[in-house]
RNA sequence: GGAGAGGUGGCCGAGAGGCUGAAGGCAGCUGCCUGCUAAGCAGUUGUAGGGCUUAAAACCUUACCCCGGGUUCGAAUCCCGGCCUCUCCGCCA
């Protein structure tokens, strides 16, 4: 969330910044409603002084063996003054703190303001997409035919939007993944966490999932706990309500987990194969940094992920996206879309995005600058590097040949046994 | 799941209704002293909100002894609820 004074000093930019978002929320309301809770805490606090004194007086002279009844009978109506006011100011710290969650973070100058991801920008393209002398399948074609992927089995297990890899096609994207977790931690000097795929509201409130997205997530009510729709949370909340020493600073994260989304209202989009799924593998990269770093760390955040495929050799591109399309969160993001032969299209395979303090404020997350002076909040990024069934999406179509099989790329074959070819 | 014990500042650790933002120690910072180091002496040391200020600092003030309620003129201290940690028992991959 955004520093409450930050608005007080900075609304029309605030609101500059709700409008290219295209959110709603009402920045005059919370500028009235913090007038009034301060005017209401001058008052309280003036009581409370007087109270403090008093006791001590009552104190003294209970000490002294005089009779403070005159005082306790005061103060007794003082403190009921004092019970009322922290009411109406607790009732009024409710309502901003609801309306300070609705207000988005700011879009960095260098975004291009537009309504939605018509205004994205590419930024870079890699690699030449390739050329088949045969009608190129999709995976789900590939997938039956090779018996590697089997969406009917998991419609009966589960239901629809969930997915079953089977054989070579489980072991495809377990190499997939120790190839990722591999690149990050050995060449990128990401430390490996495996954290839990359950989380509760403070750490789902901390990175911003709620309140905004509750109607997306997996809730288990009995323990009120959620599952977690993106390394993110976890990995993230790792550090919530802590204050890190500057020298500790950056420090980079990388976890492997499954990812859950109910994926409400999307119905009808993307519903074939593995393109959209409820319940999906990730390997995340994680950052926290300094805030005059946070820009370069993005840059070399999307570094990391495209490298991944680079070295898959999958052509992909890269679009900075607009105002309109950023997520609330963030500051600025970029999205890296691989190319996927058989649906022919670029798939989302990664988001690269520095949020820069507006998580770390709702987590309570900050350092204590080495020079001296007051703490600092901590600038925190993440991305995918990579989300697995696209990126399984794009190997296996880009890679098939005309019987059907798919050739494995070289970089994944020591994870396979030096296997080098599905059939 | 059952039975106990406990959660106090950067750390250790006292306090058991008012004189406690919190003893004492350690660590840190600042002076003094010393050829250097160590020791010694003196002082100082949190976070957040509000006020004042062009802004910051200073200053004034409020809150914070796990979290949330309650009792009381007054709560770190008493009562209730929750969370977490530890020990023992049960169950279990």
């Amino acid at each position: 969330m955004l520093d409450l004074k930050f608005i007080r000093e900075n609304a029309e930019k605030v609101k500059q910044a709700v409008k290219n978002k295209n959110e709603k929320t009402d920045i005059d309301l919370i500028l009235s409603l913090d007038e009034k809770r301060r005017s209401l805490l001058t008052q309280a606090d003036d009581l409370k002084h007087q109270k403090n004194v008093v006791s001590d007086k009552i104190a003294l002279m209970k000490k002294q063996k005089q009779d403070a009844q005159e005082e306790i009978e005061n103060m007794r109506k003082v403190s009921d003054q004092i019970d009322s006011l922290d009411k109406q100011i607790k009732n009024l710290d409710n309502n901003i703190d609801a309306l300070l969650f609705t207000v988005p973070n700011i879009p960095h100058s260098s975004v291009p303001v537009g309504f939605d991801e018509n205004s994205n920008i590419v930024v870079k393209t890699w690699g030449e997409l390739p050329k088949f002398d045969f009608e190129p399948r999709p995976h789900w074609e590939l997938g039956q035919i090779l018996g590697i992927l089997d969406l009917p089995k998991a419609a009966k297990v589960t239901g629809s939007g969930f997915i079953v890899l089977i054989g070579m096609g489980a072991r495809l994207q377990r190499a997939l993944i120790n190839f990722m977790l591999d690149l990050h931690t050995k060449k990128h000097n990401y430390t490996e966490i495996l954290p839990p795929y359950l989380a509760n509201r403070a750490s789902m409130t901390g990175t911003g999932q709620l309140p905004k997205l509750a109607e997306d997530m997996y809730l288990c009510e009995k323990d009120d706990l959620f599952l977690i729709p993106t390394a993110e949370v976890p990995v993230t909340n790792l550090l919530r309500d802590e204050t890190l020493k500057e020298d500790d600073l950056p420090i980079y994260y990388t976890a492997y987990t499954a990812c859950f989304r109910r994926e409400a209202g999307t119905y009808g989009k993307d519903t074939r194969g593995m393109i959209r799924v409820h319940q999906f593998d990730k390997v995340e990269m994680v950052k926290f940094v300094k805030p005059e770093t946070s820009y370069d760390e993005l840059e070399s955040l999307l570094q990391n992920a495209e490298e991944v495929l680079q070295l898959l050799n999958i052509p992909y591109r890269v679009r900075v996206l607009c105002t309109g399309d950023l997520s609330f969160s963030a500051a600025k993001c970029y999205d890296i879309e691989a190319w996927a032969s058989g649906v022919r299209n670029y798939l989302e395979v990664s988001s690269c995005s520095n949020f820069v303090d507006f998580q770390a404020r709702r987590m309570n997350l900050r350092f204590r600058p080495k020079a001296g002076g007051k703490l600092q909040i901590v600038h925190t990024l993440n991305g995918s590097g990579l989300a697995l069934p696209r990126t399984m999406i794009a190997l296996l179509e880009n890679y098939q040949t005309e019987k059907g099989t798919v050739i494995i790329p070289e970089i994944l074959r020591p994870y396979m046994d030096g296997m080098e070819e599905i059939k």
